[in-house]
DNA sequence: GGTCGCTATGGTTACGTAGTCATGACTACG
DNA sequence: CGTAGTCATGACTACGTAACCATAGCGACC
């Protein structure tokens, strides 16, 4: 391994003078800067990270506890994540919080090999972020919500997203509304059932017992509660799912049943993963700004590990409905006379994706 | 930070006998070493990562680089090397080779910081993957055969797959025979295409220009190929898709021109992702034993990384073809006329996954 | 012309651990 | 009973870097 010390002999010069030009520290001579960049250059010399950090107490990695890397909702936000961390000149280390995974992120904070963590799967129960909290490591909850906990919170407006839905729905004249719900503790699933119950109160609408299913954020979950929504002897007709993947689910339980979507049954998801916009699926969701989101809780991480002593912060951000073919021509006999064969769905050919509130179709 | 050294005060030892204790190394009295651990125990110590790394060059950090987590088949994968590094007591970097993705991991690798790097998306111009080899780090291709590189390698077989697909089709009687593929550098579909081709060799069966289309892994181009295809005067009558992404858009594609599948022409795959048994898609395809493959790669990680001398090592694990509705029941006239409502499409009730080849239905 | 202050640099130490070497206590054996 | 060998432990150092402190050189100012 080549060290600083190697390039110090060849610079002619010592050690510190070496680590002051890396580190852009400390006055040095033009000339001698040169001098050491060359030879660094020259015998190929890379900073050791793993001394430097455990001079600087500072490890450059970030760690990451994502929930469910099979929620394809994940995977963007890791993509977003990385590409941010990177170009603040970090690292990331995942973990996945099914099975050990929080424990062996808490265990690395406590061993001094993050700067920091990410949890985008938070809950109440969170052992692993109390503790991290608990030993002073910097910690950020993105897309959840974590009232009265004192770390940084990088969140989209759940509520305001499932209030749109529930306006959304009333706009198109539906009476008979269902929802098919996530886990009770994470916020995100917590604050869309909220937002949507409040909405819909809003305009004089109620969800009864009945129209209401509880879920995991599953496909599979979604598929089976859309099936006893529709069996239901006066079925709903538009149902919101927490989360696309859910609505995916409920898409295939109604075709499944013989329902057509949107004709019979309006479906409603939330993320906007990219599924969403497939032809098989062509989904109306509420997307979050995930790259915003991800910009943000790097942002927030970071400026922490500088500054460890600020106020918690939590961010808000706004989330965007967008309309597309699973909802909007409720009732739309111009799709049913469209003379498509049989064994294609009925679809709008484009849907639009802006002013949610105006997009009713008649 | 509690140290080794508070340790040892509060135990009445040395900090050699804590180092001692604390990594079950060399002799150490009962007595002592229940009287370490307690007081291990009590201030809660915990080793410092960082110095143990610099210590020993040892950093229990594994990198990892991913091509995409948009296509499904890799956040799967990394669950499976998460949990299979985390038992191993390793920590997983995860980059995504998109944008410099790579370079930070090469350089991470210069940094010390990585005991070893796994590629999965590795083609015979990753500079990165050959920079790492010349740098000594271990390395190793997963989902990526390497012929002539001197790494450890992780592959299933993909030209048998590709093979079992033509024997497949042609077992049913199909004779015009379609193909959507994927970039030229990968193994991955270089060799899933070899195979297909050989084994439609092999029966008697060509593939025509006009029945082969190129393709990036995508859904969209998937789709759109598919399009391309079926709009030929003589389509195919059945299309492997060089993975499951491009198989689902060719299914969306087939579809959007009021094709039937599996009546008007089948699809099958390749990676057997989770959507591939979506009741929306309900895809033949194959599957690699993903599980394993991650396990087998952490495992030649790490004997490397504590051998690195030994030869480099090829593993090709065998992979199964999944028979779902996609495929199977070539010109099923009992499905068009089963009296489902004309939104949905005609689909088996259930799809037996086994014998292959004996599959075909009538 | 002496002192102050600034620049540029080198010597040295500390970060927390693992490993090397030395040492004392104790056991076994002739 | 002396010695060889083993056990148990402590003192010390090195890993590669950053940071602290000292110091030499030099110009400016009174």
């Amino acid at each position: 391994m080549v060290t600083s010390r190697d390039v110090a002999q060849v610079a002619g010069v010592s050690q510190a003078t070496v680590s002051r030009v890396l580190r852009d520290a400390g006055p040095v001579k033009d000339e001698t800067r040169t001098r050491v960049l060359e030879a660094a250059a020259q015998i190929g010399y890379q900073p050791n990270a793993l001394a430097r950090a455990m001079r600087t107490r500072r490890s450059g990695t970030v760690g990451v506890v994502v929930s469910d890397l099979t929620n394809p909702f994940y995977p963007g936000l890791i993509e977003e994540l990385s590409a941010e961390l990177g170009s603040a000149g970090c690292r990331m280390a995942l973990w996945t919080s099914a099975g050990p995974g929080q424990d062996a992120a808490l265990e690395a904070i406590r061993q001094g090999v993050l700067d920091g963590v990410m949890f985008t799967a938070a809950t109440a129960k969170s052992a692993a972020l109390r503790e991290a909290m608990r030993a002073g490591a910097p910690a950020v909850t993105l897309n959840r919500a974590m009232p009265g906990w004192k770390c940084d919170q990088v969140v989209s407006d759940n509520r305001v997203g499932g209030q749109r839905i529930a306006r959304y729905f009333a706009a198109a004249g539906h009476e008979r509304v269902g929802y098919i719900g996530g886990p009770a503790a994470p916020s995100t699933s917590a604050d869309r059932e909220k937002g949507f119950l409040s909405g819909l109160a809003a305009v004089g609408l109620s969800l009864p017992e009945d129209y209401r299913r509880g879920g995991d954020f599953t496909y599979r979950r979604g598929r089976d509660a859309m099936r006893e929504l529709l069996s239901l002897t006066r079925p709903p007709t538009a149902v919101f799912c927490v989360n696309d993947l859910t609505a995916l689910g409920a898409l295939d339980g109604a075709r499944s049943l013989g329902r057509a979507v949107p004709d019979d049954v309006w479906v409603v998801g939330y993320d906007d993963i990219a599924m969403a916009s497939w032809d098989a699926f062509d989904l109306t969701t509420v997307r979050q700004p995930t790259a915003g989101m991800a910009r943000i809780a790097v942002q927030l991480l970071l400026s922490r590990v500088a500054e460890p002593a600020t106020a918690p912060r939590r961010v808000t951000m706004p989330a965007e409905l967008i309309v597309r073919g699973s909802t909007a021509h409720h009732g739309g006999d111009e799709a049913r006379s469209a003379g498509k064969p049989p064994t294609t769905r009925a679809r709008r050919p484009a849907a639009p994706t802006r002013e949610p509130r105006l997009a009713r179709s008649r």
